[in-house]
DNA sequence: CGGGATATTGACTCTTATCAATGCCCGTGG
DNA sequence: CCACGGGCATTGATAAGAGTCAATATCCCG
């Protein structure tokens, strides 16, 4: 359940998508196979649904939230993207959801087209990019079984330690979003989750900081409950 | 939401999958690139979820059902597959869900390290593999939606809606699972998934012909619920 | 230090789950 | 050909979990 996360780090990519040392880079049309530094603040768009989709994106720093909505505003949240984790394929050339800075944050956008198109790329790029979309694709899954499955005290347990996995497993867990991001990224009300967060708190299994800094005491017991 | 699927047809797919004229073809180390077709009764596992997994599979005839388990039981059925259809793809080399035949099922296993492996391919069919697994994700994040947002009657519409178009949009269509698949690829118990039915047919939206055989009378209105 | 956004907590409602009884359909065998 | 039996589906009564609405409380940030 909730893996280390859709589009990872793979050490090919990230040779081939840094930036060149001493490259400046606005977004020019030179930028194709290098990649253009972007920065966005605090809940900008980086993307919208239905956009037509140019590139694929590496976060530098910050968080990033892609997620898509019903007619009435009703939100789901399909995965938060950390450092190091690329987000953006599609495979239409339209964007199928949006993605937004859920703190201030540092992108390198890169060419789809210089993607795929590159014949002069090692047949192991694409192959690289697949396994990247291979292991979303898996965590898309997981997410799935959490939805359809979990209640909601699992949900959160799963959510808190797939966090903690992804930003290095310390006991003192930071988490960048507010409570409503959680919940549309869980299925509940941002209500349901801060009574699940007081419920951890009970049972002994975390302690909290402040609302957004967080102890994880047991472990071993939010594993057994994220299931 | 819950576009036409998952692992659809691509036309340079067919080419390159289909099976040799004049094919015979048992389990032989020859079968590499050409694929091996096996048959499998209603219900029989096709691979489980931890096993090796060293092949692709393209559905010739029949349904099958993508499911993983919770230890005690809960199961989140990811995607039906139908006709024409690819499954199997893995991130690494163990299958992270299982596959079962929902009815008598045929399909044609094509070893995954040919797949990939074949530097005498076009970078083209990588591509191609890369799509169908875009699209496959692009499935699975509406779903996410529909688990994590939507309410019972919709996630039924947008069901209904969903298997109607795939199997070619006549107004009659021919379910292949039973209640309890349908509502363990819904999130929700067979006994709400039966009375939605119902709710669906008091609404004028829908006629039983039989459990199985529902006719759908007003797609229009059955849209505009499904979201 | 004040104020707005974010979070918690409480009371109550509503949707869906659970448990249980009955009905229906279809294939098999008398 | 009909009756029986077993799996599947429907329907009902009740319970439980999460949602909704509303009233504080807390935390930043200026």
């Amino acid at each position: 359940m909730l893996t280390p996360s859709a589009v990872t780090q793979a050490p090919h990519l990230h040779r081939l998508f840094n930036i060149p040392p001493g490259r400046k880079a606005e977004a020019s049309e030179h930028a194709t196979q290098a990649g253009v530094p972007m920065s966005f603040g605090r809940n900008a768009e980086i993307y919208a649904e239905g956009e037509t989709s140019g590139y694929v994106y590496k976060v530098v720093s910050g968080v990033v939230r892609v997620s898509k909505l019903l007619p009435d505003g009703r939100r789901q949240i399909s995965a938060f993207h950390m450092s190091g984790e690329m987000f953006g394929f599609e495979a239409n050339e339209l964007h199928h959801a949006s993605a937004e800075a859920v703190v201030p944050v540092k992108v390198i956008a890169f060419k789809w087209e210089g993607v795929l198109t590159m014949d002069r790329q090692p047949v192991n790029f694409v192959r690289e990019i697949l396994n990247l979309t291979m292991l979303g694709l898996r965590h898309t899954q997981d997410h799935l079984l959490l939805l359809g499955r979990k209640n909601a005290l699992e949900r959160l347990a799963a959510f808190l330690l797939d966090m903690n996995a992804r930003m290095g497993g310390t006991p003192v867990l930071d988490l960048a979003m507010p409570r409503h991001d959680i919940a549309d990224y869980l299925g509940l009300t941002l209500e349901t989750v801060s009574r699940m967060f007081a419920e951890l708190k009970e049972l002994g299994m975390i302690r909290l900081e402040s609302a957004r800094r967080v102890h994880l005491i047991d472990k071993a017991r939010l594993k057994a409950m994220g299931a």
